[in-house]
RNA sequence: GGGCGAUUGGCUCAGCGGGAGAGCGCCUCGUUCACACCGAGGAGGUCACUGGUUCGAUCCCAGUAUCGCCCACCA
């Protein structure tokens, strides 16, 4: 853009060509990339890898909204910013994918074989795969892009096998023959978070097993696992069964005679307290099996397919169920039946097939001490979770884990780093490719869990076994920013590996990240959870399409608080794109009129009282908003930046500006209230000094701050705006505005590194970061708004056009505080001069300052008086209110003394407002028939 | 079966011991030279129910109802 340009805006925004120009001058620019040699203090934060395999839905936008407004206004503060982009292998589910892209071809990944079936993924990977790393583009995601990993590239596989050796030489991991969970469909095991449980409708089945007096009755939702039967189980004190104990009962259909033990676990109150047990297919009979070393029959196998020999041999575990309920029936062993019978039953998280419990042989975690340190660090304060009640989630689950089985019967994924020697013996563990030298090494075919990979993620994508300078630079991370829901998955396994690899460190340098803070799912705009069955969805993509970047990223950010949902709709994006629409015009607005961005502040003695209110609000805006930020209250800064914006900046400060900017640009006499500043003089050499040029100093500053408070959240209109209206490079690197914008203060809220680092970026180079308050100023405005506003609702309920002209007599105003606005109160109001004919008609009182106006048909005496009377009705009300409060010994007794000065105050005004009521009911021309001014008035109290 | 949270205007939600708020929607008016993706004005709520604490409760406590979420190896 020419000079000339850049000052011409069309007076709507369109997004679509400013988005991908803007991210690419960014990305070319090298805006995006963190030098870890820099001096400037570190924040850092690590993208949740999306699969492999997804695209960027709405959860994501989100998640990556609050994201890259931490770190973009972090960069502005003089942090040096790091979000370091990257993707999961997504084990299973990227498996899945290209296994149903080969079944097209009729072909299993067993028909391709290890080695290229693993190929095909990896091709499969670079041709189809990270979709969603160019859909980060559209969204405005500050990622580094030189620092991109993959949970599989060369480094991140070489810190898996790190800490999975150290872990196994420290007897933290183990392999086992244990009660797993199965997915016989993805035919691989699962960790316990795999699987989600649902409650399913089944039947509950009592069987005699034996005969005559030594025959007992159990209860199962499972008949078919009886063929794998190795006990029955009852209370050890369960006076009904004792003589049964240590004798045998006949299994119905195999005849095999099996014994009858006791053991503690069996709950003698539920169904008959006596319960078979099948120590190959539950992990409860697994526990009892052990206890009373009972043999664990295997009947099914890896499909859910039953390898008992016999009549049920060949049958799905679905197929089974009926076939041997059908059986026992026939042999008349079936005592009682209750259906349907509603219980928990586990399915995969990736297939929502039934998991099976499965005896096998596994890797797992030994993760006790691993979660100690975990919970720990959330206890001792090293790691802060917002918002904080999710702690007690956190806590729930790392005090009270399961060990964590990590192994995987896939393809697709870190290969185990164990070599087994000729006799199976666990010889060799990782790290390293290649096998032990000598005959006979096979490496475990299994592969790890993928989030034994996402674990490491802080410290392996920042250079993690190696000594890297990024890793001294960026570890720990600021803060984890995601969703509530991967608390567990993902978070605590992070908090475990991170504190293990890096131990070395000390305790508070060893924590994966300082912060947590946890946001809520997206859902629709009745709150629903978005699902393609329902229709609810929103494709992120398509409102970047329709309304741009900045609306969807808005919409989101406005929504979010600490750990709830957000909920959005159409109509809220329109909100949002309106709102883009308004900050366009409004710096339109300012370029027309020679807005320009001051290197420093006028002289606040030469500034109209309107300036100094806005820059008043601007300063407590800003200050607030900082605040907010800190506590990761995004929803609350953008509904503060929004009615900044909107409401103060746009709907009061432009109108109350545009007289002067109307005024001459020349030095010379100051027009309106600007009379009474102090004269010009010499002090500014850049400044002209008259009332129009400090106005377009004051609105430039002012747009140029609240540009630049939006722009983390609104990167690119906020962008194309501040270059049209500054002439800058670019929003992204300019000074945040905070006051002392990135100094110790706003460090230490932000809680980066320890220690804390004083005067991040200084001033920046136009050295106004202090703040400005002024009470006097807003109180004044606050007075003028009142009266503006008292006005224009007489206007209203008079049906006078708003635009129409009414001369008017301002009567009393001199001398008051509100003397120098009556230029402005007339043109907001559309007030002339009286002229020779003027009479006043109608008059309305408020801020001390009788307005009369001379309407052309006279007032609407009917409508004058209701609407009156419901002032009068609430103003009595009001005083009732507060004078009963006053009157009450113990509320002045007891109550702390400004709420009884604030209640005096408020009983004052109301009679103030009761007496200004009267009086204009008082002076109303009667007409319409009855005298019944004070009537009506009483009605109107008796109504309320 | 445990635990947590919610219940505020038509909808989605803020607020959380001393005067009930926002956005959208709704009604009225408006071609004022930034913006109709706009402006001005307005209507609309006994803050789920019942008790308690308090000078004072939408806000604290207890209970009830309804809804939601998380966790869970009782057949």
């Amino acid at each position: 853009m020419t000079d000339a340009e850049h000052r011409q805006l069309p007076p709507q925004y369109a997004p679509g060509e400013v988005e991908t120009r803007r991210y690419e001058a960014w990305a070319a620019a090298g805006y995006f990339t963190a030098n870890a040699a820099s001096g400037k203090p570190p924040y850092s934060i690590v993208i949740p890898p999306p699969n492999v395999t997804g695209s960027l839905h709405i959860g994501h936008a989100l998640d990556h909204t609050l994201i890259d407004a931490l770190v973009r206004r972090r960069r502005m503060q003089g942090y040096n910013a790091l979000w370091l982009p990257g993707m999961d292998h997504a084990g299973i589910a990227t498996q899945n994918v290209v296994e149903r892209e080969i079944a097209a071809d009729g072909l299993s990944r067993h028909d391709l074989g290890r080695e290229a079936f693993v190929e095909r993924v990896w091709r499969w990977k670079a041709s189809s795969g990270g979709a969603i790393l160019g859909q980060m583009r559209r969204l405005g995601d500050s990622v580094d892009w030189t620092r991109e990993r993959f949970t599989m590239d060369e480094g991140l596989s070489r810190a898996v096998q790190t800490i999975f050796k150290r872990l196994y030489d420290d007897g933290l991991i183990y392999r086992a023959q244990r009660i797993i969970n199965w997915c016989p469909r993805c035919m691989t095991a699962l960790s316990d978070i795999e699987v989600d449980h649902a409650e399913d409708e089944g039947e509950l089945v009592s069987v005699r097993y034996g005969d005559g007096d030594d025959s007992v009755v159990v209860a199962t939702t499972r008949v078919e696992t009886m063929l794998g039967d190795t006990a029955v189980a009852v209370h050890p004190d369960d006076p009904r069964y004792a003589r049964l104990v240590g004798t045998s009962v006949q299994l119905p259909l195999t005849g095999r005679a099996i014994p009858v033990v006791a053991d503690p676990h069996v709950d003698p109150e539920f169904g008959t307290g006596a319960v078979k047990v099948t120590p190959a297919h539950d992990p409860d009979d697994f526990e009892i099996g052990r206890r009373h070393d009972l043999p664990a029959l295997v009947i099914m196998d890896e499909r859910g397919v039953i390898t008992a020999h016999g009549p049920f041999e060949g049958l799905d575990r679905f197929e089974a169920r009926p076939a041997v309920l059908a059986a026992l029936r026939q042999q008349g062993r079936v005592v009682a039946e209750r259906r349907p019978y509603l219980h928990a039953v586990g399915h995969c998280d990736r297939c929502g097939t039934t998991v099976e419990p499965r005896l096998s042989l596994q890797w797992f975690v030994r993760v006790e001490p691993l979660a100690k340190a975990a919970g720990d660090a959330v206890r001792d304060g090293r790691v802060r979770i917002s918002p904080p009640e999710m702690a007690a989630r956190y806590f729930d689950w790392v005090d009270d884990m399961h060990d964590w089985c990590i192994s995987r019967q896939l393809w697709w994924g870190h290969r185990i780093p164990v070599w087994y020697g000729p006799a199976g013996e666990v010889v060799a563990v990782g790290p390293g490719e290649d096998p032990p030298s000598g005959e006979g090494w096979r490496q475990d075919p299994d592969v790890l869990d993928t989030w034994f990979s996402s674990a490491l993620w802080p410290c392996s994508t920042l250079g993690w076994p190696d000594d890297t300078e990024d890793l001294a630079a960026f570890y720990p991370t600021s803060v984890l920013v995601t969703a509530y829901d991967i608390l567990f998955f993902w978070v605590a396994r992070m908090m475990m590996f991170g504190l293990y690899a890096m131990s070395q460190r000390e305790p508070a340098q060893a924590v994966p990240f300082r912060d947590i803070a946890l946001h809520g799912l997206v859902r629709d705009q009745h709150g629903k959870k978005m699902s393609k069955s329902l229709g609810n969805t929103v494709d992120p993509l398509d409102w970047i399409d329709r309304f741009g970047a900045d609306a969807t990223r808005f919409t989101l950010a406005r929504g979010a608080s600490p750990g709830s949902d957000v909920a959005v709709s159409e109509e809220w994006v329109t909100g949002s794109r309106n709102f883009c629409n308004k900050l366009w015009n409004a710096t339109r607005f300012a370029l027309l009129n020679g807005a320009t961005v001051p290197r420093a502040l006028p002289d606040p003695g030469q500034m109209p009282t309107a300036a100094r209110w806005i820059l008043s609000r601007l300063s407590a805006v800003t200050a607030e908003s900082d605040q907010l930020f800190e506590r990761y209250e995004f929803g609350k800064v953008c509904e503060l930046l929004y009615h900044f914006a909107w409401d103060e900046v746009c709907d009061w400060y432009l109108e109350l500006a545009k007289p002067a900017l109307s005024g001459p640009a020349e030095p010379g006499p100051p027009a309106g209230e600007a009379g009474s500043a102090s004269p010009a003089g010499e002090a500014g050499p850049a400044s002209t000094q008259t009332a129009a040029g400090v106005t377009r100093e004051v609105l430039g500053y002012v747009l140029d701050r609240l540009l630049k408070l939006l722009h983390p959240v609104m990167p690119f209109v906020t962008e194309e705006l501040w270059t049209a209206l500054t002439g800058g490079d670019s929003i992204m690197i300019a000074p945040w505005p905070g006051e002392g914008a990135g100094t110790a203060g706003g460090v230490a809220a932000g809680g980066v590194a320890a220690g804390g680092v004083a005067a991040v970026g200084g001033e920046g180079r136009d050295g106004t970061a202090a703040a400005f308050r002024d009470a006097a100023a807003e109180a004044e405005i606050g007075s003028l708004m009142r009266l503006v506003t008292e006005v224009r609702r007489f206007r209203s309920d008079q049906g006078l056009r708003p635009g129409q002209q009414v001369p008017a007599v301002l009567a009393g105003i001199g001398g008051t505080r509100l003397a120098p606005h009556e230029g402005s109160i007339r043109s907001l109001l559309r007030l002339t001069a009286p002229g020779d004919s003027f009479t006043a008609t109608a008059s309305v009182l408020a801020e001390g300052i009788t307005v009369e106006l001379d309407t052309a048909a006279g007032i609407d005496v009917a409508a004058e008086r209701r609407r009156l009377d419901k002032d009068l009705a609430a103003a009595r009300k009001e005083a009732d209110q507060a004078g009963r409060k006053l009157g009450n010994e113990s509320f002045l007794a007891k109550a702390p003394a400004d709420v009884v000065a604030k209640t005096r105050e408020r009983l004052e005004a109301a009679h103030a407002d009761i007496e200004r009521i009267s009086g204009r009911l008082a002076a109303l021309p009667a007409a319409g028939p009855g005298p019944a001014d004070a009537g009506s008035a009483e009605k109107g109290q008796g109504d309320g």
